[in-house]
DNA sequence: ACCGCATGTTGGAATTATTCTGATCTGGGG
DNA sequence: CCCCAGATCAGAATAATTCCAACATGCGGT
């Protein structure tokens, strides 16, 4: 998905499409990583600079509500946030550096496995996350 | 692993075993839930009124140190741990409820799909969540 | 059984992430 | 171009977690 799509989408919600919202889409479509809230409000202000926090947390909250977004909690903290338009994928996080890095595959064999075992449960999403060392780290 | 087993391994790990953290580790391993800092804290207040809260969280990362807790985190705005003495297992969480049901197993086959893909990573830890929706909360 | 002290505990205050409030502003339909 | 529901703003409130410095205590050694 690219820009043009998700202002689409979000116009066809019956959003605003102001320019501040227009900017924390731009920075997660273009930073292609997992940013904070903070680290999203320092690089709208980048082009808005007077734009308020609270505005971020609530534009980073609608774009997920729509689908846009999603909040990924690497346990660091804070709440962080990707582009959803990505595509479903799980994470590697290092325990030394933070880093983190995408397993671009998921592993939905395991879910079969919980619906058999738990059939009484709906399931609407999952989360895999695997800890450990990146290379750089190992010594 | 029980109670017994647990202090002995603090203190080979030269801890001191005041009435505090062992009050910390009964309620873990009798409450077998999910516990946030908080509701330990008032459990352990029912027996040591005036134990602060600060304690509470030294003790819990401490046991978490010792792999006698650890800690999960469901998004739902605050650290909860569980005794760590049951076994590796992963959980279901219901979005509406917020109970948290745990798969009695582990999915390990998901992890050498991983490692083929990723050899450079070097694997510590892993967690996997299935959110959706429990028995109760589907209609 | 007792001492000494390294380690643990405490209350209160600081820090950090997140959410709320009420006044003010504005995107975009008509 | 006007209007107003919905968005923004600054600043304050709330909640989770951590820091601090004075005081207390578990426990190894006597």
């Amino acid at each position: 998905m690219n820009l043009g799509e998700a202002l689409e989408k979000l116009r066809a919600g019956g959003v605003r499409l102001t320019p501040q919202r227009q900017e924390v889409l731009r920075v997660l479509l273009d930073g292609g990583e997992h940013y904070s809230a903070e680290e999203v409000w320092r690089r709208v202000q980048q082009r808005y600079a007077g734009v308020s926090f609270d505005t971020i947390y609530r534009t980073l909250h609608m774009l997920t509500r729509y689908g846009l977004a999603s909040e990924v909690d690497f346990a660091d903290g804070c709440r962080r946030f990707e582009f959803a338009g990505k595509g479903h994928h799980h994470h590697l996080v290092c325990l030394r550096c933070g880093r983190i890095e995408e397993l671009p595959f998921c592993l939905e064999d395991c879910l079969s496995r919980v619906r058999a075992e738990k059939p009484d449960f709906k399931i609407a999403g999952h989360a895999f996350k695997v800890y450990g060392y990146c290379r750089r780290c190992q010594q």
